[in-house]
DNA sequence: TTGTACGCGTTATCAA
DNA sequence: TTGATAACGCGTACAA
């Protein structure tokens, strides 16, 4: 039979107990070069590999971190995602990754499986820095860490980008071209859109432009799909004369999804309107897009190392809050205002 | 303290055995109205949640699938993970995603984590259709299904586009917009991609051209990265008047690189260049790049939902070997030659 | 250096 | 309808 080989059945063929086997296995320095031998041979020949499930119960130690993103189909998230792997991996701790897709009913869910699983830490990109799933995880006393969200009630440990600097730095792009009115589509209530919206104020206001003049869409835009809605409906109502010069995205996804509405209806990008996005994801290069850039493989990395050397130490007395900054990508959907 | 409270927790507060509690936890019929209620309050109380990793070592079943695909950060294999996930998610099973990165090395390693970890069953990705890790899946007797590949030599389960057929599409539509020299920049030796060269073979040898008068790039292309390079190199060697006509590049992502040149070159697609890629992601439409679509998410669902059913009604004795129809979509990116 | 025996948190079998 | 109790596969304190 092909019967899966046990801890036991090694002992058993190498004439010895399951300790030694055990020993063996975990290269404990206590044990003669000759039975290790023995016990080697044994397990190459019946191919032993040990039951993690089995190992996790006993060690209470899973050497998994649960990861809780809101959506791998994202170039954003999906390479957050690749920095939390790669690190992980370089501490032989293994990733079991899920998506909210945007849903808090979800992301409760999601928490709670994998706490069933007891990972040893959890990484998540919650859906807003007051959602049920960060309570739980404090209650639970499981160690945590937040990435793309800053809380300001709360201590929890996290790292983001310095997004009221990035909402600042493409704005004033915007002003410095020499907009006098912008528009402004923003995210849903997360902390970054909002962070991004604030530096939208305070370079509208720095630049001693009137906020009420400029265009805010109070949209909860996250996707591509967002951007196409967003924008099909704004020209529907106002026309493209209503359009004005210069768009700030809540980020790149949506800035593509207004693209596609405006190549479509012909509205030339930058001739007629500058586009600014907000990521740098990938595609923003071969669009040429304008955009502020994130460092998110950066960002998974630090997460994880971060996660993990809390974990490792035990100091969870130290609260760790980490602002990454971000950078202003000039490329070509923007021009100057003559 | 806040000890993780378990079974025995809830069976000693309750004053029941631990086998009721089990059985609550489970809705055993077996039970009285009674006594559930009590048990019920008590697990409200505590919040206590099954220890999964116990349960599945109890119940030798994990209830998680092990999925392995080659990169995470490509769209194209992003939607297959989404479909994937959501299946599992409507069976209650949970996934365990890894990527390989392309690395062979790698892919067995994770083969071996996941079977270490004892998922119930494993949907692969693999880097060819020789791949040690299947050999090993076979030995070891776990259920699996392989995606996005096609096996000849043995009879493993899978479900793939017709990239022969996609090949053909593809080529043949250049050639009828009267292209007699056709760039071909091959992907790496797997079997999509083998397939794809043969549906270029055969669009050309059906068209009454020759294969020696096409520019065959025998590359290893895979990412965008990829394409930069090979066509950077191209036309550092045979400059750009040396550029065919028309290029079928072997995915999307690929041709984004090409793309990516020829703008920084100067060359005007599909003016000067016309191009077809292959997938069919997201940004291919954004582009308005001519592509030949796969049915990405459709193809992980019915990885995940035929794995199951097989998993669940044992029925290992039926192959299944499911080809998908691709699609040629038309965009922009190819011109009529007159 | 090796073995015995118990514990990890569940499920499942068998009696009661 | 309930409760003991033996698995599940491994790690480890303690004894030898």
């Amino acid at each position: 039979m092909k019967a899966i080989p046990t801890i036991k059945d090694v002992a058993r063929m190498a004439g010895v107990s399951i300790s030694t086997v055990s020993r063996v296995m975990n290269k404990s320095p206590k044990i003669s070069p000759g039975t290790s031998n023995k016990v080697m041979d044994i397990i190459r020949q019946l191919n032993y590999e040990p039951n993690n499930i089995a190992r996790s119960l006993s060690r209470k130690k899973t050497n998994t971190i649960g990861v809780i993103l809101e959506d791998i189909g994202n170039p954003f998230f999906a390479e957050i995602a690749k920095g939390v792997e790669e690190t992980l991996k370089k501490n032989k701790y293994s990733m079991f990754l899920t998506n909210t897709n945007f849903e808090e009913e979800l992301e409760l869910k999601l928490t709670n499986l994998l706490l069933s699983n007891k990972v040893d830490g959890i990484i998540i990109s919650p859906i807003n820095d007051r959602s049920k799933s960060l309570e739980i995880l404090k209650k639970r006393g499981v160690p945590f860490f937040l990435v793309n969200c800053r809380t300001l009630a709360e201590k929890f440990n996290w790292v983001t980008t310095d997004n009221v600097r990035g909402g600042y730095l493409a704005t004033k792009y915007l002003i410095d071209l020499g907009y006098k009115r912008i528009m402004h589509i923003k995210g849903a209530d997360d902390q970054p859109s909002k962070d991004k919206f604030r530096g939208f104020k305070k370079a509208v206001i720095e630049g001693k432009l009137r906020m009420s003049e400029q265009v805010v869409i109070d949209s909860k835009a996250k996707t591509s799909k967002d951007g196409i809605n967003i924008m099909e409906n704004y020209i529907r109502q106002k026309g493209i004369e209503g359009l004005p010069g210069a768009i700030f995205a809540v980020n790149d996804d949506v800035a593509l999804g207004v693209l596609q509405v405006f190549s479509k209806k012909g509205v030339r990008v930058p001739e007629e309107v500058s586009l600014v996005g907000y990521d740098d994801i990938d595609i923003a290069s071969y669009l040429f897009l304008t955009t502020v850039r994130q460092e998110k493989y950066k960002m998974g990395e630090i997460a994880a190392s971060e996660l993990i050397s809390e974990m490792e130490s035990g100091e969870s007395y130290i609260t760790k809050q980490l602002l990454m900054e971000p950078k202003l990508i000039v490329r070509n959907s923007c021009k100057l205002l003559t």
